[in-house]
DNA sequence: CGTGTAAGGAATTCTGACACG
DNA sequence: CGTGTAAGGAATTCTGACACG
């Protein structure tokens, strides 16, 4: 969730490939950019560059954009979505938190 | 094996982002191309693109070149494996069929 | 053989703006 | 709001060649 240098994540993609992945043009992909739904990298001389992950949340996009939805409607279900993540993840924690005391101090029933 | 558009395997990456993740420079990434060691795909323009795979693949080339091993000879071991690879590759169609086989025909022992 | 480099040109990408709606 | 486009410039990539070794 922090170090993650695979495949799906890592920004190797220029916006010309990725126009070709998605279908949008290269237009569209700036704009989302620009209204916060996907966030490229850049090189040393400031070419964008985007992860397999960023051409799948592009095609939802599209898809969604293609409903009618807006922009901004969008980037609030992104939000509300990354919420959601944040908290099974703090569910999990728990859980392991849990299981480390009771590996500890053996199990408590009731 | 033949319909594989996996984060792995699709050309995407563009030469300059290829040199920065194997540390070659552009010259010897070209040059290997030249040696029949890798296969980059082209985008209309003529630019080349290089999938996830082909970078690791670089990067073996690389380590191999540091020993000294000429790219001829690296081109050698790599036909002989993927030789390997394709009678592997026969010996489980083998097993599979001759699975097939039993299951209508019944298993014969001995 | 393997790699660096300068050369000239072409493909790619960038930003800010105008247009339409 | 979302997208197209022309504009000018900068970054990226291409090929063929010369150099060294």
């Amino acid at each position: 969730m922090a170090i993650d240098p695979s495949y799906k994540t890592r920004k190797v993609i220029t916006i010309g490939i990725v126009s070709e992945l998605t279908g949008l043009s290269e237009r569209q992909i700036r704009y989302y950019e620009e209204r916060k739904l996907i966030f490229p990298e850049r090189t040393e001389g400031g070419n964008r560059k985007y992860s397999f992950a960023d051409v799948e949340q592009l095609i939802e996009i599209a898809n969604k954009r293609e409903e009618g939805i807006q922009t901004y409607e969008i980037r609030q279900e992104m939000l509300k979505a990354k919420e959601k993540r944040k908290e099974e993840d703090r569910k999990v924690r728990n859980q392991m938190l849990r299981g480390q005391i009771n590996a500890r101090f053996g199990i408590q029933k009731e």
